[in-house]
DNA sequence: ACTGCTCTGTAACCAATGTTACTGACAGCT
DNA sequence: AGCTGTCAGTAACATTGGTTACAGAGCAGT
């Protein structure tokens, strides 16, 4: 664990605090697709990322999906922090977008090193920062692009993530993160076959390198 | 302003910082109407609110714009704490809804209340947390509501922060905040109003109260 | 080969929203 | 009153996206 804590997180934190998060942190390894909170859930650890990518998506009471942003190695998930501190509900599902590695660490400790530790605080205001700044980024795909736009977003988003232009889904799926149904995903991915942005598969799509 | 110290921010901060507010904060009185802060602008100081609202609102390049949420007393706006911390420039524009008291703090500042202070450290996370929390409601707004609705909850929440069933707006002036058109909002507005929720006069609406 | 399941393609239609264009109502000013 | 600018109402039409329904392709199991 030591080993994969300073190559991603040693620059950010100083020495005492590397120590403090090697005794009390566990190191984990969790397959792609797995629930790790999920809405209504109270959060009691969060995670340092050490390599994959956490998909966080947003539900409403009538069960309607949309995809809010992802986050990757090096970063924390500000919702965790944002519900251990209100000791309220998570608001959101986080599940793994692909194999991923994480640190959990014990929301105990975040007031103490919060208290002690200048790089903590600098740590925790960036992920807040970060993530305001993620939402932003989403409202503005929901508020000012089209259908289409989105999508290829989507798309480029995904295959960036994951390092791989070859994007293992199917059009259902992304129906669900774009809140629209599976019918428009076709169509539009139809359209963007046509301009040659990509070439379509069974439970594959092939995004152009551009 | 020692008053309006202590009756607003007296239960959340500490004799001592309160002290310290007082010593370096300067208060201001602003009118309705006055940008605060423009997408671009660096920021200096840090507004803690002790009456009226301040609307926060985002712009595209091509001027397209979108309400986010108000800020209201007793709050500070975390998109300003972000851009302090980061030293980054403003992502989106701030302006008062109504006529506005807040006191403006140096943010030089903040690191080191931060680091003395742990209820600063919680109102500076709980301000994360409330503008996480608006947000999310903003994108629930746009992502799963049709114009109609989005529509009749953005003249609540004009009424309840105005205290005023009366609003004094334009139809233009609600397309903008919608990020949709006139023509639009005067359609919808008036369905609205041979529903009985509310009639319509030259530049105000009169909710109905429920 | 046959069955069953999932995934994709497509047509036809509908609903919501955006656009353009024109009208009159109202208020302020001279 | 007459002129001017802003605001609101409305019709006609275009576009986008959502819905329903169905057919066929691919794949696994028997």
């Amino acid at each position: 664990m030591q080993q994969e804590l300073k190559e991603n997180f040693g620059l950010l934190f100083e020495k005492a605090l590397l120590d403090e998060i090697l005794e009390v942190g566990t190191l984990k390894h969790i397959p792609e697709g797995v629930v790790l909170m999920n809405i209504g859930d109270y959060v009691k650890a969060m995670p340092l990322l050490i390599s994959g990518a956490i998909k966080i998506v947003r539900e409403d009471e009538q069960g309607d999906e949309l995809l809010l942003y992802f986050v990757e190695k090096g970063n924390t998930c500000a919702m965790t922090l944002s519900c251990c501190l209100g000791e309220t509900k998570s608001e959101i599902r986080a599940l793994t977008e692909t194999d991923t590695v994480l640190v959990m660490v014990p929301i105990e400790k975040m007031e103490t090193w919060a208290a002690n530790y200048k790089s903590w605080r600098k740590f925790v205001f960036e992920s807040y920062h970060n993530r305001l700044n993620e939402m932003l980024a989403t409202i503005d795909n929901i508020a000012f692009l089209k259908m289409d736009e989105r999508l290829l977003n989507l798309l480029k988003e995904k295959a960036r993530i994951a390092k791989d232009h070859r994007i293992r889904t199917t059009h259902q799926e992304i129906a669900f993160e774009l809140h629209t149904s599976r019918v428009v995903v076709s169509r539009l991915l139809k359209k963007l076959e046509n301009l040659k942005e990509l070439t379509l598969h069974r439970n594959y799509i092939l995004l152009k390198k551009k």
